[in-house]
DNA sequence: ATGACGATTTACT
DNA sequence: GTAAATCGTCATA
């Protein structure tokens, strides 16, 4: 069933947390869809956040589409090579939105191994395992054809949309529990905000949560980890 | 016009 | 761990 507008037209935090495990669907024609279970996303709180495009109200042509209502979408081009998929939250003009960071895919898997090879990097590479088909915001755009193109679409229509997570017959999501972490890559006075959600235990996030090691250090050249 | 940089990913030391 | 790839946007001239 696919969500509503009123969905989208709450607090960011709020749909951030909720968007975990609904179902992020890509019409590619009549007889590909690509589906994925949201496991990883990060809120951006509008005008007043500095991590956010639109800190102080800031317009461009990049980020007009953060400025449409709840429910539509923000994409946009991160280091000339990537693209970033968000979507719209509160009511017009009051520009945030919500990162999709990772998903499980469930549907479609072998046009997404296709559609990634198209980035210049993964050129010849050999197929990734289906962990990492989509565990990063660059990589997810990329295995579900997402770009510019896409920018500013409303996701009550029905090429690129959400759904809860219902239906049967699918596998069933790895995960279920959720954590809060800072968000990945932003730097300056937000950079420590709990903002980015996921679930701890999908092998499909971005990273894996920050483990402290055990009073046992017995371990050997363990790489150093996180914190 | 020119230069710095980013809500990233990948390859390589 | 570090660096490269690549381009729209912004600050400075």
């Amino acid at each position: 069933m696919k969500l509503g507008r009123s969905f989208y037209l709450r607090d960011t935090t709020t749909v951030a947390k909720e968007l975990l495990g609904k179902r992020l669907i890509h019409r590619l024609n009549t007889t590909t869809t690509l589906e994925g279970i949201i496991v990883e996303t990060e809120a951006y709180l509008g005008v007043s956040d500095p991590a956010c495009h639109s800190y102080l109200g800031h317009r461009s042509k990049r980020n007009e589409s953060m400025f449409l209502p709840g429910g539509f979408s923000y994409v946009y081009l991160i280091y000339g090579l990537y693209h970033c998929l968000n979507i719209v939250t509160c009511e017009s003009n009051d520009p945030q939105a919500v990162l999709i960071r990772a998903v499980e895919p469930i549907n479609g898997i072998d046009r997404m191994q296709t559609l990634r090879m198209r980035s210049r990097s993964s050129r010849q590479g050999p197929l990734k395992s289906v962990t990492e088909i989509a565990n990063g915001p660059g990589k997810l755009c990329l295995a579900f054809g997402i770009d510019k193109a896409h920018d500013g679409l409303d996701l009550q229509g029905s090429k690129i949309y959400l759904t809860e997570y219902d239906n049967s017959r699918v596998n069933i999501p790895s995960c279920s529990k959720l954590a809060l972490s800072p968000r990945i890559g932003v730097s300056g006075p937000a950079k420590d905000l709990p903002l980015r959600f996921y679930f701890s235990d999908s092998p499909f996030i971005s990273r894996k949560p920050s483990t402290r090691p055990t009073s046992l250090d017995s371990d050997l050249g363990g790489k150093s980890n996180g914190r």
